[in-house]
RNA sequence: GGGGGCGUGGUGUAGUGGUUAACACGCCGGCCUGUCAAGCCGGAGAUCGCGGGUUCGAUCCCCGUCGCUCCCGCCA
């Protein structure tokens, strides 16, 4: 080794030992006729001490030594005088007295500071992503990512989990999100997939008999990009046979929690995680991926509004569409203009308009547009069902139930942002629970699976299949954190049987079926155990871990906005040598229109 | 596919329809033996993303385009 110890671990216990360090000059400080340098390694800094009057030779060395140059030290460990200890740094009681200066390296000046955390560029990061990794920003990020990896292996191979590799050349299925495809060269015309997920996969492997396997595993998705999307991204994919939701509820609730404990910069705000029906989070918060960590519920008014003067709220109701609200603290002073941008942010979401009802601070009385509608009794009855206090503001819309919750939801995201509450660092994790099986219908009459085609009905609801397939349940949960989804899973149909009168209700033939799924149908018929599974996002979850507000922040080579990669140059043009032996033609779009 | 934001020395920003485009950090040189965001002195470095238009004159206004980013659609 070039070194003896890492530029971290020197304390004032190794004082007067004679060790070697080797890393990157951080910074460097000439004084004239003593120099020092702040040498970095991944695991810390330590200063080195290069004296004139010690050794000429080191000396005339370190004073060609730039920023970034790679660098070995070789001398001895010393009590900083008195009075000159450095707090900021884990070795800030010490420093290495140079006797020979090495220089490994020489680098360019580096195009943005390595040292510091200024902002820079994303695009001039992403090019030279192996500078920006050099940061400390980063390097805590990635090893951060790390350590919950390794959190998670250890904590499934102590519980009898057996991890286990799977293609990431697969076949396409027209379910879903779309398809990387990659061209065979020994079969024209015919490609493989790479997985969205390896879905198909894991459940065969409980028809294996593995029981218990997980993977980290790399995933892809060739859809449009978001903070919190990247088109490969990596799952905890995990599947155990035997099992019943809660098994699998109280599993991953366990590794969260002591994953979070033992690496994560930002604590739990609570550690038993709520449970919530679908149903129950959309009432109250309009999305079935609520952030928790502040109320602002949404409340139903609808019976005190009922018989208002306002025809708007009266005849919603009486059709049987809700009229909900909720209460932003402090905001009954807004203007018309900052209600006016609430009103568009409403619209934007759906809604027709947007009412208000403002509680002035000191006299109490309520102002807004639709007052005029109401008699005191009715006011007060609002205010109290709010439990809103001087100085709030009430906002209320009144549509077809689903538009209600996507504005509401909206509104509350957009208030909290402003009030602060999605600051709060803490992690608020719950699950949702009791997902319909079906969403709506599609265009041609059939049901369409609001998660996949192989979950599980919840067991008193088969019977529903035949006479309201709308209201039947499933053994579908999802596991939110702060309102983003960190993990998705259910119980799976076993049954063949069952598994058909799913395919037929949603509108997939036996033919297509078989094309499609024709090994996994098949497998069934093999002993298949009843089985269940999930899959937490790794990127994600570290990403709130580190308090990254996107998931570029904790992976080392991400791809931008528009998916490529600026490092590498990705994707770029091929030769036509390699297109031919792929039998493939390109046809560019036409330009212009 | 649609909408919003941003683009000015290496980095981060300021700025203006009109003289030599300003500041901080960084970089280069000099001074300096206890600094740690070292300090002091001096210096180099910008076709103001690119193309077109309006104008006597555009970094600034307009249009287009490219790049980065956030959101909607999309993501079983």
């Amino acid at each position: 080794m070039l070194k003896t110890h890492s530029c971290g671990e020197l304390r004032a216990t190794h004082v007067g030992q004679k060790v070697t360090l080797a890393g990157w000059v951080n910074r460097r400080r000439d004084m004239g006729g003593v120099i020092f340098l702040d040498l970095r390694d991944r695991d810390g800094k330590t200063q080195v001490v290069i004296d004139a009057g010690r050794s000429q030779e080191s000396f005339a060395i370190a004073e060609e030594i730039r920023s970034e140059y790679v660098i070995q030290v070789t001398g001895e460990v010393s009590r900083r005088p008195e009075g000159q200890e450095n707090p900021n740094i884990s070795t800030g009681e010490i420093e290495l007295l140079a006797e020979k200066v090495t220089i490994l390296n020489r680098s360019k000046t580096p195009p943005f500071h390595i040292a510091r955390e200024d902002a820079v560029d994303e695009s001039v990061r992403l090019k030279y992503r192996y500078l920006d990794l050099r940061r400390e920003r980063m390097q805590r990020n990635i090893i951060l990512r790390h350590r919950a990896i390794k959190f998670i292996r250890d904590f499934l191979d102590e519980r009898g989990f057996v991890e286990i590799e799977t293609p990431i050349l697969f076949k396409s299925t027209p379910e879903g999100a779309r398809d990387y495809l990659v061209p065979s060269r020994v079969h024209p015309g015919k490609f493989y997939a790479l997985p969205q997920s390896p879905q198909q996969l894991k459940q065969l492997l409980m028809v294996a008999g593995f029981e218990r396997y997980f993977q980290i595993a790399r995933c892809f998705r060739d859809e449009d990009l978001r903070a919190d999307r990247q088109p490969e991204f990596t799952q905890l994919d995990l599947e155990m046979s035997f099992v019943e939701r809660d098994d699998i509820l109280d599993l991953i609730e366990e590794l969260m929690v002591g994953m979070v404990k033992a690496v994560s910069l930002v604590p739990l705000a609570h550690e038993k995680f709520p449970r919530l029906s679908y149903a129950e989070a959309v009432e109250r918060f309009g999305t079935d991926r609520p952030d928790i960590r502040y109320g602002m519920e949404l409340v139903n008014i609808s019976d005190i509004v009922a018989n208002s003067a306002f025809r708007v709220f009266t005849e919603n109701v009486a059709a049987g569409r809700p009229v909900k609200a909720i209460c932003a603290p402090g905001c009954g002073s807004y203007s018309r203009k900052q209600l006016s941008e609430l009103e568009d942010i409403a619209r934007e979401a759906g809604a027709k308009g947007l009412a208000w009802l403002a509680i002035h601070p000191e006299t109490e009385e309520i102002r807004g547009p639709i007052v005029k509608f109401f008699n005191t009794e009715q006011l007060q009855a609002i205010v109290e069902r709010m439990e809103a206090k001087p100085g709030d503001l009430i906002l209320i819309s009144s549509d077809e139930k689903r538009v209600v919750h996507e504005v509401l939801s909206t509104l509350r995201t957009e208030m909290a942002r402003r009030l602060g509450y999605t600051d709060k660092k803490e992690l608020a994790f719950c699950w949702i629970v009791d997902f319909p099986l079906f969403e709506e219908e599609l265009e041609d009459g059939h049901l369409a699976p609001s998660h996949h085609m192989f979950t599980m009905p919840k067991r008193e609801h088969i019977p529903l299949l035949d006479t309201d397939p709308h209201a039947v349940l499933s053994e579908q949960y999802d596991l939110v954190c702060n309102g983003f989804e960190v993990a998705g899973g259910s119980i799976r149909i076993h049954d063949r049987a069952l598994q058909n009168k799913i395919m037929q209700l949603i509108g997939f033939s036996l033919e297509e079926a078989k094309e499609q799924f024709g090994h996994m149908l098949e497998a069934f018929e093999y002993g298949a155990p009843p089985h269940g599974g999930i899959a937490p996002g790794i990127d994600r979850l570290v990403a709130l871990m580190a308090g990254e507000p996107n998931i570029r922040e904790v992976m080392a080579f991400p791809k931008t906005a528009q998916a490529t990669d600026l490092m590498a140059d990705a994707p770029s043009e091929v030769s036509p040598k390699q297109l031919e032996e792929l039998h493939i033609e390109v046809v560019l779009p036409q330009k212009g229109k």
